[in-house]
DNA sequence: GACGAATATGTTATATTATAACATTATATT
DNA sequence: AATATAATGTTATAATATAACATATTCGTC
């Protein structure tokens, strides 16, 4: 009961109404696409969607695509502390769709950025815009 | 002159003046920041400001920062069609300063995916935020 | 169970970032 | 000069995100 406090917190009904809704989406969703899609299950003003979401962030849930201000949820079990930050995205500018995976060179070259003095990272956002195979062909 | 329209175009005034006001800053700029500053150089509308950092955009001189909605001036002498999709950036959260490099890792991982039929890439995002040395210390 | 702290929610207004639509002007090539 | 292309001007509006403040719920402690 101690280190529920710490971390395995019970998502609220709102937060829950979010996740489920991105987990069901292949494609990413934007703040507002959530508000219209979950209006009538309470979600009435923009800052219910976004302070949902920051939490979902947090938590590793959800990441957050920037170069489509739109959000996706997680793809490995769930994201760990260190994976969630060195996550990558590959997103198909034909289907809509994201996928997600861990580099290993990205990750040696943050922890190597560190280690020379030279950037602390906290946050990598890493997204390849392009063509998947499936659209390829 | 036949290839003056292929490449090598001249900027015009008005492109001018975005490129230069972005080459004497060193951090980021928005583009309501573009347009604070040149409005008297006759800069009124946000889409002026837009239409200018396209085409400098387009012609790998200045680049868009994704998780700043902000633009800088492109720190290589001037990045040509290769570099320009393989650009990374470390982001100082606390003073603001960016820095600009290339990582041949990062070259590998776009060139494996598009032989290995997975994706192929068009453009990459790719921004560290964390702190910077001087900030660090 | 009562209390207080921390977290989550509700609501209105507003800030920030970006584009649509359409008219006009400048430039380059024939 | 005629024409095509690119650049500009202008107004309105779309899309994304946060500020500010009030209220309610949950959790740990007494």
């Amino acid at each position: 009961m101690s280190n529920k406090s710490k971390r395995s917190k019970e998502l609220t009904k709102k937060q829950t109404l979010v996740m489920d809704l991105l987990k069901n989406n292949k494609v990413p969703l934007s703040a507002y696409d959530i508000l219209d899609k979950l209006h009538d299950f309470g979600f009435r003003a923009p800052l219910q969607v976004y302070r949902a979401l920051d939490k979902l962030i947090e938590l590793g849930l959800v990441h957050r695509l920037e170069t489509l201000n739109a959000f996706v949820a997680c793809q490995h079990k769930n994201c760990e502390s260190n994976y969630k930050k060195t996550t990558m995205f590959t997103i198909c500018e034909m289907c809509g769709n994201v996928h997600e995976f861990v580099n290993t060179g990205l990750i040696k070259l943050v922890k190597f950025l560190e280690n020379d003095g030279k950037f602390k990272t906290s946050r990598t956002v890493v997204e390849f815009k392009g063509v998947c195979s499936a659209c390829t062909e």
